[in-house]
DNA sequence: ATTCGGGCTGAAACGTGTTTCACGTGTGCC
DNA sequence: GGCACACGTGAAACACGTTTCAGCCCGAAT
């Protein structure tokens, strides 16, 4: 039964979202998920091989998440740059409404677990993603999971790729407590002009 | 006995880079370092308020070492941008030398703990500052631990911020296996050159 | 010299991530 | 039906960060 097994790991992640939300990355305790999954603590270390793996699928589902809402409403504005902050925005609304969760799932992404490798960086390829969307102004947005149309040129892909290196050490600066949530978004918007201003625009 | 005190807490931070420079963040195991450092556990804990505080008062010291290589033979270059990769590169032969030790402290210093939010922002301080310097050409490179002067004009603050958010996340790209140290400098490269282009240069 | 108090010690205990294992259970195959 | 086998289960055990506590030592104050 195949599909009682994806059934299984959908609970899991769930109720580890439900759990993140409430109390942040320790309120995860893996007994509990298991408990409030129906299944033996054994069942969850055979789907995920570590408390980070398991809150990183629950970043996948978030981000997969996130891209539909973008899809639907893809932020717009008149410059690369409003349009990109449009993107940020829509990602912090999204923060602001579940911070515990927001800050597990970057614990746990930033564990530097060299068996999350590639979830990593099919993480930052999603985020890259969006923001070259947000670049282009064009309504032919492509739907999520499917690839780009046209892909992106080396000037996109090389200020998203930027863009998303700023963004994630904003993020952490945020769930560490350096800065806030509005002068993470202030900060974000500098860094983006100047990125930007670099790039020898398409006027 | 006031300076049998800071002994004791240099002999404990210097055991635990030992022992991450050896085997990473679970090497540093606290009864190891404890028991290596002839103090007990309680001790250690009334130091450390926990394994990241310690590792982070171990990445001061790392630190300030790199500002002392760093006022010493500040890297020298033609443009803005050879000086600044320049510290960059100076910064990865450090990482190549122990990168058990450099994951460990990355570690712990994107462990999002807000009893360190302010031990984070220093570190960040003491990275933006090496950066002004670069930035600058002048012989008259202030001493570690003083002012800098002239103080940071706002290009180079904003700069120096932003070229220390990409170097971060590539820093944990790095640590997390996304990329190598060649790619990491190279991406760090392309960003610099971006964001430098973007600034309006003094020419 | 005696007493006081703060810090150190050694050791035990607790919580939670992770592993292990003996045993059951359902499923597909003969 | 009976069998093989992979998977799930429950529970115990282990590792390590963290806390707690009772006793000791040592310098300072009286």
């Amino acid at each position: 039964m195949p599909e009682a097994r994806e059934e299984r790991s959908r609970r899991i992640v769930e109720t580890a979202i439900e759990l993140a939300e409430q109390g942040g990355f320790e309120a995860v305790r893996l007994r509990d998920v298991a408990a409030h999954s129906q299944v033996a603590l054994g069942t969850l270390y055979r789907r995920f091989r570590s408390k980070e793996e398991l809150l990183v699928a629950a970043l996948e589902f978030e981000v997969a998440n996130l891209e539909q809402r973008f899809s639907v409403r893809p932020p717009g504005g008149e410059s690369e740059l409003d349009r990109v902050m449009g993107f940020f925005d829509l990602v912090v609304r999204g923060l602001l409404r579940r911070q515990n969760l927001a800050r597990a799932l970057l614990k746990a992404v930033s564990s530097g677990d060299p068996e999350l490798t590639q979830k990593m960086a099919a993480y930052h390829f999603h985020i890259e993603r969006m923001l070259v969307m947000a670049l282009r102004d064009d309504v032919t947005r492509c739907a999520q999971g499917k690839l780009m149309d046209p892909a992106p040129c080396p000037r996109e892909s090389q200020i998203a790729e930027t863009l998303n290196q700023i963004w994630y050490a904003l993020l952490m600066g945020w769930a560490g407590g350096v800065h806030g949530e509005s002068s993470m978004l202030e900060k974000m918007r500098s860094s983006a002009q100047l990125v930007l201003r670099g790039s020898s625009p398409v006027v």
